[in-house]
This record gives structure tokens, C-alpha cells and sequence, in this order.
DNA sequence: CGCTGTCTTGAAGCGTTTCAACACAAGTGG
DNA sequence: CCACTTGTGTTGAAACGCTTCAAGACAGCG
């Protein structure tokens, strides 16, 4: 490990600063340590489509690294962010080097494929509602009835495959069906899990 | 590789047959050699979601091998077909002998997640139009017109997160505007395949 | 305090699903 | 080889869920 450490650089990124766009070419891992990224792919016809979001603690870059040479998606600082950097080579030499670190990627690929898969799912055969009413009880932390929200509407629109004013008025519905409060704008908190679960 | 020759198993299935379902406890690697082999989930609420068809070469059963310990998915072969299969613990054995390997998956692995998250957005962000244009013309074989449905129209809409009757409607709009033609069931020619791509 | 972007609410419109009925093809047994 | 069955594909009409557009409310921030 110690020759790794000094290889690691740091970068930090302002607020809505692009970290790295499609197309660009890819030759660095990036780890999160502060803040939050938005990761989202632009389809064929043009529209913005959020992946994910990345806290402190998880990674992104590395797709590219084994593929082709450039990455497909983009990666935006949704507030001040830092991150660890690390380069392509250095990566590489690491992973003939320490061969457990593959393994380690190997299972947080498996996991992101998962991740991936689940959410596919979802899109194709959830309507809203439970497409909402999941993602609310996903962001439950564990004996917690509260939920913090991360994002704006816009961004959890595209990231559940709807709109704003969609999300707004399933909202709605929900408080009114007494399942959940809303606290203020991005803070809500759960109810009902159990029905909400069955909606 | 003389080392991983004789720990290739074989394994034959029936059409219709379940090589293997979620829950499932993981541990073989299955590569297929011939047939075909349809792998769906289960949503939450009960429906099913065709993830992939596997063809000649490509292999299932790795995800789990790396995180938990079951399957998360169904993998069902819809014709005769064989696989090669390869154990958890074999597997392993061979990554840490042969980092190379690791490497290979790494990359095999990263094409993946690319591809769900392009059916992802593609789910998300585009009509149901534009998703069965994208399907056929991803279906094409280089320099050639002709498409062969190598499934059932309900495996085919529950990929494509629509419903067969959908399927039928809009192929029909395609082939009155003249972008493509029916030959049989399953054959599809295109005639416009610049068209196609910007329905 | 006023500006800008985000969020909400309402009404209209559209695309897709759903349901039901029918056509068709493939496979089975007499 | 034909009748029967079963699964798959097609077509039509109705219903529904969600998006879209437009306008107004609200909050954050200079």
C-alpha cells in the first residue's frame, strides 16, 4: 500500500463543475472523499438521463479504464466535491501487482451490474408510484423514518424516469393516503412503510 | 490452461428448462456453447423482465460467484441447449493463478454495465417507437438488410419493456411507411435503416 | 428586497396498455 | 392425414396514466 499513496492526487471541483464528459478520454479513476456526484448519460435523441449518485466513499472512471479509451457518461459535482485521483497506468500496475484488488473491483462491478439491473427492471415494469414509493424506502436509513432528499426534483425525475410534476403530485397522493409527511421541501418522512411498500 | 481443461464440466438443457433461478445458491460459472439461453428477473411485484439472450460464447452465472451468495436472476434456456460449466472454487483458483483473467472479466464486466445502462436510458428517455427501431437496428448483421427475431414476440416486448400487441401495431406503422418489410413472422427486412434510426 | 431557479397546481392531450375476440401456426393423437 | 389443442400473433375499441404546457407560489441568494 505504501506504494500506492503517493501516487494518489487529489482534485477538488466546484459546484456544477463537470468532472468528465462523454467522449472524453479516459484515464483516471476518480474516488469520492467529499461532497456528491452526479453521474447521467445523454441518450440517442439528446435526453439527460441521471445513473446515479455518488457519495463519499464510492468511485467512478473505472469503466472506461478496461474498455475503449473514452468514458460514455458524465460526471457532475452537485456541491463542492473532492476526490482522490488515480491514473490509468498506476491502476493497472496495482492490479498486477495485488491481484485481491481485482477481486475487489470484480464484486463492486458485480454490485453496480446489480444495481443497474434492478433499476432497469424497474423502469420497465413499475409505474410511478412504486417507482417513487421504492425509491423513498431505498433512502430510509435503518431505523429512521426520515428521508433527506440529495437532489432536486429535476434530478430524481430523470433518475426515476419521470417528471417533476409527477413526483409533486405522487407526493401528494401519498400524504394524503397518510403514508408519509412532508417536512419541508426535501425532508420527508415515512408512516406507513408497510403500505407504502404495497403501493 | 492444460490446468483448466479438466475442470470444465459439461451440462445439456431442454428447451424451456431453468439452468438456474434466483435465490438459488450460486456457484457455477455457465458458458454457453449452443442454443440460446434467456435471462429475466422478477420484479417486485411479481412480473417478469427479460434482461438478456445469451448466444454462443457469451457465459451467466459469474455475478454472484463475487457478492452474495445466491442468484439473482433466472437463466432458461429456449432451445436445446449446452453449456460448459466451471465452479465457484475452480474459478477462483484459476483468477489468482492467472491475473490476466481477472483483467478479462474486468473488461467483460465493464461492457455490461455499459449495456444496461444504455437499456436503462433507453427505457427512461425514449418512446416505445424509438426502442423497437433500436432493437432492429441493432439486430442487423454487418452488411446485410435482414433481421431474424430469434424469440417470441412476449420475450421480445417484456425486453423492450412493452407489451406483443404494441409490438405488432408499430411494426405494422413501420412497414406502411415504408422502412421496413415482413417477410415471415420473425424475418424482418429493412429497407430504410437511415429512416429507422430517426423515428 | 428583488431576482432567478425550483416547485406546485391545473387542464388538456396523447401514447400505450388492457381486454376481448379472432387468425394463425405448430404439435399431438386418433 | 385430418381434427383438436395449445400457444402465439394480430386487430379493434375503450380506458387510463402520465406528460406537456402554462401559470402561479415559493425559496434561496445576491
Amino acid at each position: 500500500m505504501e506504494k500506492i499513496m503517493p501516487r494518489i492526487k487529489e482534485a477538488k471541483f466546484k459546484k456544477n463543475e463537470i468532472i468528465y464528459s462523454a467522449g472524453d478520454k479516459s484515464d483516471t479513476l476518480y474516488v469520492v472523499r467529499r461532497g456528491r456526484v452526479k453521474i447521467y448519460r445523454l441518450s440517442a435523441t439528446g435526453k439527460e438521463q441521471v445513473i446515479a449518485f455518488l457519495n463519499p466513499g464510492e468511485f467512478t472512471g473505472e469503466l472506461a479504464l478496461f474498455r475503449g479509451g473514452t468514458y460514455e457518461r458524465f460526471a457532475e459535482a452537485t456541491m463542492e466535491t473532492e476526490c482522490c485521483t488515480i491514473s490509468r497506468e498506476d491502476l493497472q500496475e496495482f492490479l498486477v501487482e495485488y491481484p485481491t484488488i481485482a477481486l475487489k473491483l470484480l464484486e463492486e462491478f458485480s454490485n453496480r451490474i446489480e444495481t443497474s439491473e434492478k433499476q432497469q427492471t424497474r423502469y420497465a415494469t413499475e409505474k410511478v408510484d412504486t417507482r417513487i414509493a421504492m425509491f423513498i424506502l431505498e433512502s430510509l436509513e435503518t431505523d429512521s423514518t426520515m428521508v433527506e432528499l440529495p437532489m432536486t426534483k429535476k434530478d430524481l425525475a430523470s433518475y426515476l424516469a419521470t417528471t417533476p410534476e409527477t413526483i409533486s403530485r405522487k407526493l401528494n397522493e401519498f400524504e394524503e393516503a397518510g403514508l408519509i409527511k412532508r417536512h419541508s421541501n426535501k425532508k420527508i418522512e415515512v408512516l406507513d412503510a408497510d403500505e407504502l411498500f404495497f403501493i
